[in-house]
DNA sequence: TGTACATCAGTGAACGCGCGTTCACTGATGTAC
DNA sequence: TGTACATCAGTGAACGCGCGTTCACTGATGTAC
C-alpha cells in the first residue's frame, strides 16, 4: 500500500505490484461498497503509484473490479462451507452454514454490497457474459446442497425452492441490516431460526 | 415530456414545468433503477426544457431527487395499505399486504431499488438529515401494524420484530429477483406464504 | 570481472468527456396608467 | 382601448472538476560478450 519499491522493481517478479493493486483495490471497495465510487486514480494511490501503472497489470477499471469480485467470491464460498463443516447433522451444518452467511455480511458491508447489490444490467451494470458462470454461482450450489442434505430423498426436488426461499430470507436481513443501521435490528439469531422453519418442516413432516 | 409549451407559460403558472421535470425525473429512475445514473441533463431533455430550467424549481439534484422518493414511497404506502383494505380476517390483510409488496417490486424495479437500496452513506449516499422523518417510515409502520392486528394483545410486543423478519423475506426476495432476474424463481406465492408462517405460528400458538 | 545493450515496469503530462451548476441575458406575459 | 413597463420562466454559453484512459518517455535491471 505505499511507495517503498517505487521502480526499483525487479524483472520477473513483476506481479508484485498486480498484488498491491488487487489489495488496495478490494480494501477500497470494502469501505466504498460501491462499484462506480472508487477511481483507478485513488486505487494507484493507495498502491503508492501513478495511474497509468495500474494498467500494466489490469487492461481496464472493469477487469479490476471483476478480480476482487471473483476474489472475494472465492472468500464467501469458502467462509460458507467452513462454517457447514462444523455440524454434525445436515440440519445444524446448514444452520451454521446460514449464520455464517449473516456474519459475513456483518462484517464485510461493503463487500457484500459489491457481490450482491450490483445489477449487471444499465449503466452501472458489470460487463458478465452470459458465457462464463457467474462468479457466485459456487456460493449457490453450497447453499443448495446443504439444503438438499437435510431432505429425504423422496423431496430432494424441493432443495432449489427452499435455499432460493432461504436465501431471499438471508439476503434480505443482511441488505437491510447494511442499508438502514439506524433501526432497531434483532440480533440476527432471531431471525435465521425462522428462516429455517420451512426446510425443518419439510425435512421432517 | 415534450417543448410544446417553451417559453409560453404564464406567470402564476409556473408550476406546470416543475410537475413535468417530476415525473420525467421519475420515470427516468423508474428505468435506470440508480440515483447516480439520473443527470440533469437528461431530465431536462426529457421535460423538453434545457438544464437551466431544472434549477428553476429545484435548487439541486438532490433535492429533485428527494421529491421523487417523497412521491413514489407515498404511493408504496398507498398500495399496501390498499391490499390490506381487502381482507377480512387480520391475517388475510397481512398476506394481502404482503403479495402487494412484492408486486410493487416486480411491476416497478428501478423505483423500488431506488427506495430501497440507496446506502445514504458515502459519496452515493442521499442528504438526508436525522431530525426529518425517513420518507420510507410511514410503509414500515403500515407493515407493523398489520403483524400486530394479526397477534393476541398479550403477545404485541412481538409485532416489530416479527415484523422486521418479514421485511427482511420480502425485501429479500424482491431485492434478488430483480438483481438477478436470470435465474430460476419460483413464483412469489411460493414464497410468501412460507415467510408468513412465523406469524401465523405465534398468532396461533 | 567489466562494459554495452535490450528490456519493460514505472512516470509525467495530457486527451476528451460528461457531470452539476452558474451567469448574463431574453422576450412573452400581466398590469398600471 | 392603447401603450409603457416590470416581471420572471425560460435560454445559450460557459465554468471547473474528476473521471477513464493513452502517450512518449525513462532508468534500474538482467544478460551477452
Amino acid at each position: 500500500m505505499s511507495a517503498t519499491a517505487g521502480r526499483r522493481r525487479r524483472r520477473g517478479t513483476g506481479h508484485e505490484l498486480r498484488e498491491v493493486v488487487l489489495a488496495a483495490a478490494s480494501d477500497l471497495l470494502a469501505a466504498l461498497g460501491d462499484v462506480d465510487a472508487l477511481t483507478m486514480r485513488t486505487v494507484a494511490a493507495a498502491s503508492g503509484v501513478t495511474p497509468p501503472s495500474v494498467y500494466r497489470h489490469f487492461p481496464n477499471k472493469n477487469a479490476l473490479v471483476q478480480a476482487v469480485i471473483a476474489e472475494r467470491f472465492a472468500e464467501f464460498t469458502e467462509t460458507l462451507q467452513a462454517a457447514a463443516a462444523t455440524g454434525e447433522r445436515p440440519l445444524e451444518r446448514l444452520e451454521a452454514m446460514s449464520r455464517a452467511y449473516v456474519r459475513f455480511g456483518d462484517e464485510h458491508p461493503g463487500h457484500y454490497r459489491v457481490l450482491f447489490s450490483a445489477t449487471n444490467a444499465g449503466p452501472a451494470g458489470l460487463g458478465l457474459t452470459p458465457e462464463v458462470e457467474h462468479p457466485g454461482a459456487a456460493s449457490h450450489r453450497a447453499l443448495v446442497d446443504a439444503v438438499s442434505a437435510c431432505l429425504p430423498a423422496a423431496r430432494r426436488e424441493q432443495a432449489v425452492p427452499l435455499a432460493t426461499e432461504l436465501w431471499a430470507s438471508l439476503h434480505g436481513m443482511v441488505d437491510l441490516r447494511i442499508t438502514k443501521p439506524d433501526m432497531p435490528w434483532p440480533g440476527p439469531d432471531t431471525l435465521i431460526d425462522p428462516a429455517l422453519t420451512p426446510i425443518r418442516v419439510t425435512a421432517a413432516g
